[in-house]
Formats: structure tokens, C-alpha cells, sequence
DNA sequence: ATCCCGAGGG
DNA sequence: CCCTCTGGAT
């Protein structure tokens, strides 16, 4: 089988594009959050968790922990009752302590704006970091790389890669800048309500025809 | 048994 | 590259 032409993914991929902004208007972050410190939070407790689950918690970690110098101080034990649906709660709490400290030390108690003092943070990964410049700060640094995006990319033969850092750098290739952000969106939304892990619903795919991997 | 907006450490 | 950390939904 012969390697599609980078030119080739390009087309397919702004065609892929354009019926999914129309397919998916409104997509955007479901972490709910009113600033960068709690997008944050959210983003660190999301690690192989629903946004769902999530959104279950943080309205009460909010509550208790509003500002990065609350949370610095907070009790792990406390913290980790708090997160302990999330999964994986004794690091998602000693992160999150630590990212806060973090916050408090380096950054005079502002979450930072650049890739290189994000991923610095404690539990803040290159996926974290690109959900926070992306979707708090509006800066399109890189494609948030999830499950969801990893799959469909991957579905789709828009990489042949199963690395997340390599799957971005390829999404990076083939989509322009502006669109980077909005992309994850658009993949996370046609991923849950679509292109699902287990049981993909092809006959309802508006990308379908574009998709190598459709059985439709 | 598999999947969910991963990160850190070896 | 690999492994571990973890609970909840399906």
C-alpha cells in the first residue's frame, strides 16, 4: 500500500476539518473551570478519568482550596478524600500540592504561560500544559494529545504513530496553528459521540468517506 | 475485560 | 522503551 503524500494528508485533513467545526460548533473544553489555576486542577485530576468524574469533584476542591496559596497549604490526606474518585488520588493530590507550591515559589502565585514553566510543574505533562495554553491563556502552543485525539488519529491514518508526543508533532504537520486548540475539541466531541473506542458508530460519521479505517 | 482529556520514574 | 499509580462506568 503506498504511503499517502504529505500534500494529500493535508487536503483530507482540512476536509476532515471542515466537517467536523460544522458537525461540532460549539466544541469546547467540558473541564469545567473560571480560570487558569482551576483548568489546572481540573486538567491534572483528568489523567485517565472521564471530564465527567471530574467536574463531580472540583466544584468542592474550589470550595475549600480557591487560590494556589490555599492549596499549597492543604493537607494531602484532606485532598486526597476530595480527589479519591478520580483514581490514582495519592499522586493526583501530592501533585497537585506540589504544582501549587510550585505556583507559589517560582511564579508569585500565578499559574505561568509558557510550555517551558507548565511542564516544569508537578504533574503537569505536555498534554496538561497544552489543555491550560490552549484553553486558558488562547495560545496554540501544540495539540492536546488524549485518548480520544490519539485514537482517532490514529483511525483516521492522519499518523502511523502510537506515541503521543510523535502523534502531535504529525496533527502539527498537517493542521495549521490556528486550528490546533480546536482540533482536540473536535476529535474529543467525535470521538464520545461517535467514534467511540469500542463500538464506533461509522454509519453515523460524517467523515466517514475520509476516514481509511470506516467499515461503511 | 476495557476504557476514561496522563505523568513520573526506571 | 517499559512500568506503576487507581477508581468508576460499561
Amino acid at each position: 500500500m503506498p504511503r499517502e503524500s504529505l500534500k494529500a494528508r493535508r487536503e483530507r485533513a482540512d476536509a476532515i476539518w471542515d466537517l467536523l467545526e460544522e458537525e461540532y460548533p460549539d466544541a469546547h473544553c467540558a473541564l469545567d473551570h473560571r480560570n487558569a489555576y482551576e483548568l489546572t486542577v481540573a486538567t491534572i485530576l483528568s489523567a485517565q478519568c472521564t471530564d465527567e468524574r471530574v467536574n463531580m469533584v472540583t466544584p468542592e476542591l474550589f470550595r475549600r482550596w480557591p487560590e494556589p496559596a490555599d492549596l499549597a497549604e492543604a493537607r494531602q490526606e484532606e485532598l486526597e478524600e476530595v480527589v479519591h474518585s478520580t483514581g490514582f488520588y495519592r499522586n493526583k493530590a501530592k501533585n497537585l500540592i506540589g504544582m501549587a507550591e510550585a505556583v507559589m515559589e517560582r511564579h508569585g502565585g500565578e499559574i505561568p504561560r509558557t510550555m517551558e514553566e507548565l511542564h516544569a510543574l508537578p504533574g503537569v505533562g505536555r498534554k496538561t500544559a497544552n489543555v491550560i495554553l490552549g484553553n486558558a491563556f488562547g495560545i496554540d502552543e501544540g495539540v492536546v494529545v488524549d485518548t480520544h485525539v490519539k485514537r482517532l488519529a490514529g483511525r483516521m491514518k492522519l499518523t502511523r504513530e502510537t506515541d503521543p508526543v510523535k502523534v502531535e508533532r504529525d496533527l502539527m504537520k498537517v493542521f495549521a496553528r490556528e486550528r490546533w486548540t480546536m482540533l482536540s475539541h473536535l476529535l474529543i466531541f467525535h470521538g464520545r459521540q461517535v467514534c467511540a473506542a469500542r463500538k464506533p458508530r461509522c454509519e453515523a460519521c460524517v467523515v466517514s468517506h475520509l476516514c481509511p479505517s470506516s467499515r461503511v
